[in-house]
DNA sequence: GAGATCGTGTAAAACGTTCTCTACAAGCAA
DNA sequence: TTGCTTGTAGAGAACGTTTTACACGATCTC
């Protein structure tokens, strides 16, 4: 067959092959393409008509160059997160029916490594992003979220460049202590991550987390009891920690911890160490991932409705990639407490 | 200020900006960035520099249109499932000093959905795909590697528009019923994920797995005792799972799963009937997650090496991407079992 | 009935890259 | 010298969209 007429095999669909069959402009067609004003009920119909028959879909990246990519981007540190999954859940329920896709970059825990990855999509030209508790300088996030619309997650710091959405950490840390009290315990312990001012977040939620610790220690009047330890938030991080506290000169009769996957770190330090949960040691987690429900951890646990935070987050995001709000806000959601066997009240000493 | 002279406040630099920078055309700058050949040592020099200078980065989307866009897409299920996440990691892992930018669909269950998810990626002009276990039919997948490198993993399916990453499941079958043999049971049932065959894969990782745990049973003289029992790997599929089988006329002594998390729901509905592991049943997960660890769980898993499956798929995307190899590949890597505190001998009838 | 307005459609210019040519100079062989 | 090769650089087209500016006819307003 002549090379010069036979089509190029694998060449994709495009607008003007779409504009062709139906025998009108490709303005016109990228006009029905996005909704735009200025298309009569019959344009549209045709031009939807063999959009379906070509099958056409359009070009993101082309698209990229003018307008939108239809493209969210969400960041996170970790995927391991089972937190962070229902906050996903969330992003992609909301999103569903939309034309949007989200796409996830899992960056890691440095913020160079956090950084790069925000600055890829921004590269990709992405429409909106999510960011998860960045652990990026809070000056990078401004810089992006002033040409990217941007909502951050878990930072309590509000800024009027992006939008942000919280759980009430200082109120969460109160529910427990609170709970913790009223069982009869006194020497109650936090563990939770670093809270690093270096990067200029003020307000992290292991910060509003520690401070609502403290407070509502105080307000018990339990301040010389209060006891802050700091552990990355892992199996092995919570293991240390708890060996820390449980071998220490009076150690604490419960722990509370500011993620569950930490707390199941010190389970495993009480047991190397012949304690029993919850009869000499009462553990509480933080966010009540799937890991707190299942039967043989049963831990008491702080729920954050990571699902309504993604839901919300998305919500609020795509009002600003289609510019119907253009000023910054936030939204607070409050924590509640799920009690389960790894709580109960001390042993008599 | 005059309007017209001043520079849009937001503008990204370009490409042509560090050519009229460095008093080169833009042609020689794409070249330096793309490595390609046809430039002096004086010309990168001098045009890295300016790259630096001006904190040039090159716009993805744009890129797209022409060339690579650097990205590639990994699709899975759902986030949750921890195993991916270590296959996410093995992927990051050889890419993290590479140009590329992973980024991560996740698509939920269903076909089209996933199917979407793909289409997604390729609009969006990713350079290579790696597929975990999807569902969609095989020829969707077929038709989308014919155009863009990919990488499947999970099927045993080979075909030669992609490569494969696959474990030996049916080995690691073998092994759980070996072990669970060696100490003495008869009675063990398989909990697996339904392998439906209606897409068009006729080797999943459920297939496959099934398949060795029969041959494992026959070899043993236990064909009799073989029970499969399908159920959604999830903590409430391996409950219900868990109810039916240990609520039946001859409970198994001991019940392997396909996924860890199936394994604990099947842990719930045991510790629900007042039935304890491993005295009473012997419980075996699958893939070695983190969860498996846990100290309050102590579940004997088959480790899949995920971290390894990640890389290795990494890497021979990127052969094809950058075309150093133009025929499929298959990779095969060796399960090993992992024993904990799950698993013991039966109880004597 | 003149002008203004409105609704619908198109032509053509962007957008920021890569890629295919072509040009040119320098070096080399005859 | 002539012709050939080689290495380097640039001009300009192409990629598939969106967007801007404008044209045209129909309807409205006075």
């Amino acid at each position: 067959m002549d090379r010069a007429t036979a089509p190029r095999q694998n060449r994709r669909v495009t607008i003007t092959d779409v504009a062709r069959h139906a025998g009108v402009s490709t303005a016109a067609v990228s006009k029905v393409l996005r909704n735009a004003y200025g298309v009569s009920p019959a344009m549209r119909e045709k031009v939807t008509a063999v959009i379906s028959e070509l099958g056409y879909r359009p070009h993101a990246a082309a698209r990229g160059m003018r307008g939108r990519t239809y493209t969210i981007g969400v960041l996170l540190d970790n995927v391991r997160n089972a937190f962070f999954a229902d906050i996903l859940d969330g992003v992609q329920d909301e999103l569903r029916t939309s034309e949007y896709t989200v796409l996830i970059g899992a960056a890691g825990f440095g913020p160079e490594e956090q950084a790069r990855t925000i600055r890829s999509m921004v590269d990709r030209q992405m429409d909106g992003l999510i960011l998860i508790a960045p652990g990026t300088p809070r000056g990078e996030i401004l810089t992006t979220a002033a040409s990217t619309p941007t909502v951050v997650i878990g930072h309590h710091d509000a800024a009027d460049s992006h939008d942000s959405v919280v759980d009430a950490d200082d109120v969460g840390a109160g529910l427990v202590v609170d709970h913790l009290v009223s069982l009869g315990h006194r020497d109650i312990a936090l563990v939770s991550a670093h809270g690093t001012k270096a990067n200029r977040w003020k307000r992290t939620p292991e910060i509003v987390l520690s401070d609502g610790y403290l407070e509502a220690m105080e307000r018990h009047g339990l301040t010389d009891h209060a006891r802050v330890h700091h552990a990355a938030y892992s199996d092995d991080g919570g293991f240390k920690a708890g060996m820390t506290l449980l071998t220490a000169d009076r150690p604490p009769t419960a722990v509370m911890t500011g993620a569950d996957v930490a707390a199941l770190g010190i389970y495993r330090a009480a047991h190397e160490l012949g304690l029993r949960i919850p009869d000499d040691l009462s553990l509480v987690g933080y966010n009540n991932t799937a890991l707190a429900a299942l039967a043989p951890v049963q831990l008491t646990s702080v729920d954050q409705a990571g699902h309504t935070m993604g839901s919300a987050a998305a919500r609020m995001l795509i009002e600003r990639v289609e510019g119907r709000r253009d000023r910054a806000m936030q939204t607070t959601m409050t924590p509640r407490l799920v009690e389960r066997g790894s709580t109960t009240a001390p042993r008599a000493r």
